[in-house]
DNA sequence: GGATATGTAACCTACCCGGTTACACGCCGC
DNA sequence: GCGGCGTGTAACCGGGTAGGTTACATATCC
């Protein structure tokens, strides 16, 4: 194998599921959601769709609402964030790449 | 028991990790270090300090001079950010706390 | 006295979270 | 048709913060 294991796409915005998984089956407005998240409904619906990604603030607020973990959505994020840096930094000239990597591979001692 | 497993105490600010168990081992300086990852000295300075928190750019250069996962890094920052918004929202009443819970630990359906 | 490593202060730019207000659209029930 | 509801979204704003530049101070070691 070559290198660690990176998603091929980027993973799923955390706001997508949270409509389709939690607020679609069980009939949750995004208005009532707003309310109990003590949120705007324009915020959630930024979340939602793509253009707002879930803070720890976020994630807290969720987590007492549907009952969840904080770490459940927070990770989603998170997952989706280091994606787009890694792309962003496939390249980038300015990382010395494995320079202080623990094991010996950076050359012969000699 | 009572509601979920929550750290009494403040996790480890992951700059503390950084200097103890990397830096420090390995004789690497803060200079060369910040050279390495394409950062500033003053800014690796502030993260080891606890005064930058290690967004998804960093925690990928970080893991690619070091050769640890990206993962690591930011679960460490995360881990203390979610730690701050449970306790700044502990008792914020702005929450309806299992408004929209799975079970039906919501009172009797009448 | 030099060179090196570090802390830190002032200042700056850019970004973005989350809010307010307002308008537009689609759907439903009357 | 018309009003209410749920939603999308645009414009605007305040505040916070990442990360940079420059500069100065300190401590250590040669």
């Amino acid at each position: 194998m070559e290198g660690p294991y990176i998603r091929r796409r980027r993973p799923r915005e955390p706001g997508y599921l949270l409509a389709e998984y939690y607020l679609k089956p069980k009939g949750i407005t995004q208005t009532d959601f707003a309310a109990a998240t003590g949120l705007t409904r324009k915020h959630i619906s930024s979340v939602i769709h793509g253009r707002a990604s879930i803070t720890p603030d976020t994630a807290v607020r969720f987590a007492e609402v549907l009952g969840t973990s904080p770490e459940y959505w927070l990770n989603l994020q998170t997952a989706v964030a280091l994606w787009d840096a890694r792309q962003a930094l496939k390249d980038d000239p300015s990382i010395q790449r494995r320079r202080f990597a623990g094991n010996g591979d950076d050359g012969p001692a000699a």
